[in-house]
DNA sequence: GTATTTGTTCTATTGGAATAGAAGGAGGAT
DNA sequence: ATCCTCCTTCTATTCCAATAGAACAAATAC
């Protein structure tokens, strides 16, 4: 299974995660309305998923369903970012979280509190 | 300024950033050694860093300045993640760093120390 | 003063992601 | 049984990043 999901799968993914299992079908519509997708495309993408093992199509009625969690993407792609431009080092990553301007007091009294459940 | 890098963009900008100000014809040799790249394909590239404002070039011989600071680029991609899949939340890109299984005690404590510099 | 090398730009090719139109096939309506 | 509609797949198009070959210009050598 390859977990790399190109901007187009995210989306078809992040629909499923947010709104669970759901067929084919109602993909497109979902996809229509959200994104303004033809439902060719998004049918080729969902193709693209499964191919990825990324979602499983189950009968009747090609009920898709996400085989992978958000967990993971986020956890992948949060490593990539790092490799890609923090040298590897998560704590850069951390201090460049930190010294961005645009947080507001809550969210940084949401980081102090789950920093502390690591502690 | 457009600071949205490519993948090959940024792989110039990280000679700059690491070696410092250097000619056109330096930075096609050191891509050469390290990069694999045809020096056309470092010309070009060049080229594009320019057209985006994020290296400068003076006279004599074509010496490359980065305009930007690698600090720059590290924060426009820790926001672009966290808009692209952690719902726009910096806590919970925090949270996946720690629950990453990955880190070592070092690393965990590099972490806490600037955090602790931030409360 | 011409030939050759070297540094730079111009233009082309390739490959893959994004997107969707046209074709195929199954199920219901008449 | 045939027609029609709807869901799905097949195939094509477009766009752009990545890469580099060929052309050009300036400087150096002979």
């Amino acid at each position: 299974m390859n977990i790399k999901l190109y901007d187009s799968e995210l989306k078809i993914m992040e629909l499923l995660w947010k709104y669970g299992d759901m067929s084919a079908k109602q993909l497109a519509v979902f996809a229509q309305n959200s994104i303004g997708w033809s439902k060719t495309t998004t049918y080729t993408i969902i193709g693209k998923c499964i191919a990825k093992g990324v979602i499983k199509r189950f009968e009747p009625d090609f009920i898709c369903h996400a085989v992978i969690e958000k967990k993971q993407v986020q956890e992948y792609e949060m490593v990539e970012l790092i490799n890609k431009v923090f040298d590897g080092a998560s704590d850069k990553l951390v201090a460049s979280i930190l010294e961005n301007e645009c947080l507001s007091k809550e969210e940084l009294d949401r980081i102090f509190k789950i920093i502390d459940k690591y502690r």
